[in-house]
DNA sequence: GCGTGATTACTCGGATACAAGATGTCCGAGTTTGAGCGG
DNA sequence: CCGCTCAAACTCGGACATCTTGTATCCGAGTAATCACGC
């Protein structure tokens, strides 16, 4: 049970563009360059991004990835979201009755986790970085 | 990021070893029957969850699984553990001055996901599981 | 009836196999910008 | 100076390769209870 290096990248790519360019095109290339991460393999994560609706994609020269007008409001939980899907961590497989009592209490924790995810910003990230 | 279904499997056999059978060792074949699942894979579930502490192992004739003496402290973060393992969830793969701050929020909602599941204990849902 | 050995019913652990998913690369296609060039 | 073309700099998306992990099976070894048999 962890989360996928992709993630890591994306919560990165996604805290940089906030802290340092909120509102020009950044290329895969340079983001690439200043995470350290393989450009083909980081694009795919933005991609995923672009299509969860938290980031632009500008294409021809001088294109890259753009932020959203609606920056404050990306969630942490947004980011994990598009990433790694909306699906449930836990599964019951068994088809005991309808509901399963022990997916009840997973769930249960996982809604108290995902609740901390949703409340934090990324922006908030950003001022702390900054400052 | 998903529990492995082996976690589902050992959270189901350790519901049923409460509700069902406290104090006699069960075997795996039965429990295994029980649960619809493979005898040998259950095995190496059950296997963990000795290691774990949680459950305690009788070979020969007539053997099997039995829970452990503190049954009421039996909590689904100590099953998860055991077989999933205690390893934080998120582990920030780059390298800058020491702290990440993604990855303190992140660890954080898992700490508030992990309070959930220590204060729910096992033999709780035996009694609604039974009532 | 009692001890001894064989059988049976288990767990334990390692080796192996297979499938799925994560990670990463490569390349061709489409798109926009900007430079160069001819009128 | 204007417009056309072409190259460069991008993203996009699919195909592919590789490695790890989850899922699962098989088998031999060890262990404990029970049964059978002979004294």
């Amino acid at each position: 049970m962890k989360y996928s290096q992709a993630t890591d990248y994306a919560l990165h790519a996604m805290l940089f563009l906030v802290a340092e360019a909120p509102d020009k095109p950044v290329s895969v290339h340079l983001l690439a360059e200043k995470l350290g991460v393989s450009q083909t393999y980081l694009s795919k994560m933005l991609t995923k991004l672009v299509k969860a609706g938290l980031i632009h994609s500008i294409s021809g020269a001088n294109g890259g990835y753009r932020l959203k007008r609606n920056q404050e409001d990306i969630s942490f939980l947004d980011i994990i979201h598009a990433i790694e899907g909306t699906t449930s961590m836990f599964e019951c497989s068994f088809n005991h009755g309808n509901e399963c009592l022990i997916q009840q209490v997973v769930i249960d924790a996982e809604r108290q986790m995902e609740q901390v995810l949703k409340s934090k910003k990324i922006t908030e990230l950003a001022k702390q970085f900054k400052g």
